[in-house]
DNA sequence: GGCGTCCGTTGGATCGATCAAGGGGGCGAG
DNA sequence: CTCGCCCCCTTGATCGATCCAACGGACGCC
């Protein structure tokens, strides 16, 4: 007598086949079925197959909400999704995001995303932990002293942020960062590669210490360089107009022959100015970006731009949050990986 | 003899309080709890008033995956999430996944996203479809003849597409659109209203059934405004330089004073053009594009653009999820959206 | 032929919330 | 005083996969 039987008369809704259906039309135990899933070593290779096979017939796939429940895991990961502010380039989120749903997947995670509510920003991390809902969450704004990480550290809740703690040397959280002063390093160099000697620096204000990160690598790169620093470095919000300005003073004040930005935005503003003052992107003056965003990449002038290897962070990230759920100890706290270039026109 | 007794002994992970533990406390039954999350009118004040305090000192929460197998619902939205290709203007999916995922907060679900795999279309789908994972579905990419729909139709998953099912007369499913010959038109007129006579139309080949009704916009707006086309529209790929290419080409045949684009990606080309022609944009030339990208908003040269209205989608397409999973009849089969213009300078 | 081991299998209990009935107290009417 | 009724709450069963402890057959050894 099949579970089908007594279904028979049921409405439209074609219910899925479970485990013991499977059980059955094999002729097996259900624990014999549930082996051939999870632990298909225990079973003679005959009667796997034959359970296989049923499987394959049936359709068969095990119930996610039974599986959570008995398991204790969700085999998601929690993202909180944060609008992306228009009027800037930075849409990096969406590339890391993509990274991250692909190295989910193969560790046999799905994302979960919840949304932002800055009323409350500790709320959707709450209720997803208190409900069980996600067995781990991915962080990714630490740097604006956000109490998420420590929030989630006193609740013993697994996470990995993406971003240093750079507020907080007492984290004591995992994270996975890009380094950003190599970037811009890398940048500098670049231009000096080419024969530039007065390179000039615009980044953000100096309470931003990813900002400040990324000048120190345009600063340590001159210094090695034997190159001076005086007079060419300008510190202004991220806006477009902001870096538009901050570049016509520079060029009137110091002459430099090309640029570093901590942002393709800027980066922008800065294109912006040779665009008036009719000096052409890379033969002219050279302009540097950072993020290698869509602008970048769209613009008629290629902006060269340092790209951050999300793809490789999001494997960092899963890789590390496999160990924290599995209880392996954790190699190292942190995780730096390099940016590398992307060359284009405008240098 | 409460729960927490023979759990005491345990280690680290604190285990979330559970309904029978509420219960206890607060001296009613399960279902009394259970009731007076779900179903609140069925106690008595006092009785809710008491049981809501239990709840709110041990800080439960309704485990996710009982509740999902005892209900058979998941309250997640699978959506497959597709990379965005390099090298265009559009972004506007991670826009939309932001709007989907504030609509879908409100409505009470989350978004599950998962990877999209060429080889193999339908893989995602089903097997969230068979594990319950998921209550339903947005299908975001119907324009390709892609089997979805169609495939998501058959096995009677519920499901609502963004986009019209344009080669598929026969198709039965529920979708949402944004007019895009509703946004061209808005743009044609514009350019009119400003005094424009040759209005040139850059768009995609003629297989893109988006691309012919962006196109049908600009010729219906033209001709009510009784303004020739002859000679002044173009059919490229959607790429920087055939937009670049294209313009150059129009402005030396037809010596149009305005264009409209199918794309922000081809209203670059454009405005490449003109730069390289020494044309201001917006005082000698007007260029009006597509989507309201990043580019747009950035670009140094603020372009006009139509901006699809992502958030209305997104909440139309919940409100018609939440009817199509109450079994509530859906009133219309397709509902289509009017996008809006940014107007900046240029044009 | 008897006995013990090994490998694979079996039925039962369990996770935590909800569904479908069942029960008890209070009140008004007969 | 008893019956009936309604309202409010309780009780046992259930969703489907996994864990646990115990069972059965086959084989080898003495």
């Amino acid at each position: 007598m099949g579970r089908e039987d007594h279904r028979s008369g049921s409405q439209l809704p074609v219910m899925p086949p479970t485990l013991a259906d499977v059980a059955e039309r094999a002729g097996v135990s259900r624990q014999t079925v549930s082996n051939a899933v999870n632990n298909p070593d225990l079973l003679r290779p005959d009667t796997l197959e034959r359970v296989r096979q049923t499987i394959a017939e049936l359709g068969y796939s095990p119930n996610r909400a039974a599986r959570n429940l008995r398991t204790r895991t969700s085999s998601l990961i929690g993202l909180r999704f944060t609008p992306r502010q228009e009027g800037t380039a930075n849409a990096m989120m969406d590339r890391f995001v993509h990274s991250l749903v692909e190295a989910s997947e193969e560790a046999g995670y799905h994302v979960l995303l919840f949304p932002a509510d800055d009323e409350d920003p500790i709320g959707g991390y709450d209720n997803l932990l208190r409900s069980t809902a996600v067995d781990a969450f991915v962080v990714t704004d630490t740097y604006l002293g956000n109490p998420q990480a420590a929030w989630l550290s006193q609740q013993r809740a697994p996470f990995v942020a993406f971003g240093r703690p750079w507020d907080d040397e007492t984290a004591q959280h995992v994270w996975v960062d890009v380094d950003g002063a190599a970037g811009t390093a890398l940048a500098t160099q670049h231009l000096i590669d080419r024969g530039h000697t007065r390179i000039a620096w615009i980044g953000w204000r100096k309470d931003s210490p990813i900002g400040e990160d990324r000048r120190a690598g345009w600063v340590s790169t001159m210094r090695a360089n034997g190159l001076a620093t005086t007079g060419l470095a300008s510190r202004v919000e991220d806006v477009v107009h902001s870096g538009a300005e901050a570049s016509a003073v520079l060029l009137d004040e110091s002459a430099p022959t090309a640029f570093v930005c901590a942002s393709d935005t800027l980066a922008m503003g800065v294109l912006h100015t040779l665009w008036i003052r009719q000096l052409a992107p890379g033969r002219d003056v050279a302009v540097v970006g950072f993020d290698d965003s869509q602008v970048a990449q769209v613009y008629p002038v290629g902006l060269t731009s340092v790209r951050q290897p999300l793809e490789d962070v999001a494997v960092e990230i899963v890789h590390t949050l496999r160990a924290l759920l599995s209880h392996q100890p954790v190699e190292s706290r942190g995780a730096l990986l390099t940016p590398t270039l992307a060359i284009r026109e405008s240098s």
